[in-house]
DNA sequence: GCAATACTCAAGATTCCACTTAACTATAAG
DNA sequence: CTTATAGTTAAGTGGAATCTTGAGTATTGC
């Protein structure tokens, strides 16, 4: 049965996190590496504030840490949070599964899709 | 390398659509079989138009498929939803890891977690 | 020390979302 | 035909989310 790690409420936050274009963004570049605030803005049209912003709903998200070193800001992946993310849909993706596990060899009522 | 079938702007509207508790928990009631609206409904505290607007942002992200059937209609869970998402994640989840790979065996310059 | 850099914080403006109400349509049942 | 059921639509409200401005603080380089 599996049952992955992942709190309920944090799986809010995640899907929360995500939800916007900017940060998945984010984590596209992210996923290249860590890179600083400032560098992680680059890309963007908007000021540095908002971006900090992102990065403080990224992390209170758990999909991301960040570390201060001097007067950077490093900003890394959290593999733990991706993780629960994809335990969440495997899940998800697992009941549907079992579903038609049940249901066997039948046909349904009607041809879906 | 894999690159898995997510449209870009679906991906969008996915993880929009789950942000919100009431559809992850539609979700997760979806992942038992198809119901009808009103079933859909009987567990929150909310008008049946509010319920029928979550279905409708679940449709429209793939989610979730609805066929009318005299007055009533069933809602039933669209495995090419979860899949687009889970593609994503995977996708992300595979950046990550091609990284590490990169790295070989070397110890990050601080212990994280 | 002094200036530049890189962020940080708080307040306010917009814009977006979830929800309600109220009226309406279509189907089923008696 | 009449009423009840199930859903649909449009308009409006309140609160949360996103972004800006305008300040401030800590570090680095000269």
């Amino acid at each position: 049965m599996m049952k992955a790690g992942w709190k309920p409420e944090q799986t809010g936050r995640i899907f929360q996190a995500l939800a916007d274009p900017t940060r998945r963004e984010m984590v596209e570049r992210l996923s290249q590496g860590p890179v600083t605030v400032s560098e992680l803005a680059r890309p963007f049209a908007m000021t540095l504030a908002a971006v900090l912003q992102h990065v403080q709903v990224l992390e209170q998200s758990e999909l991301v840490k960040t570390e201060k070193q001097g007067r950077v800001r490093l900003v890394r992946l959290n593999p733990e949070g991706i993780a629960a993310l994809q335990a969440w849909v495997a899940d998800r993706n697992g009941a549907w599964e079992r579903r038609l596990d049940r249901l066997g060899s039948l046909v349904e009522d009607k041809r879906e899709n």
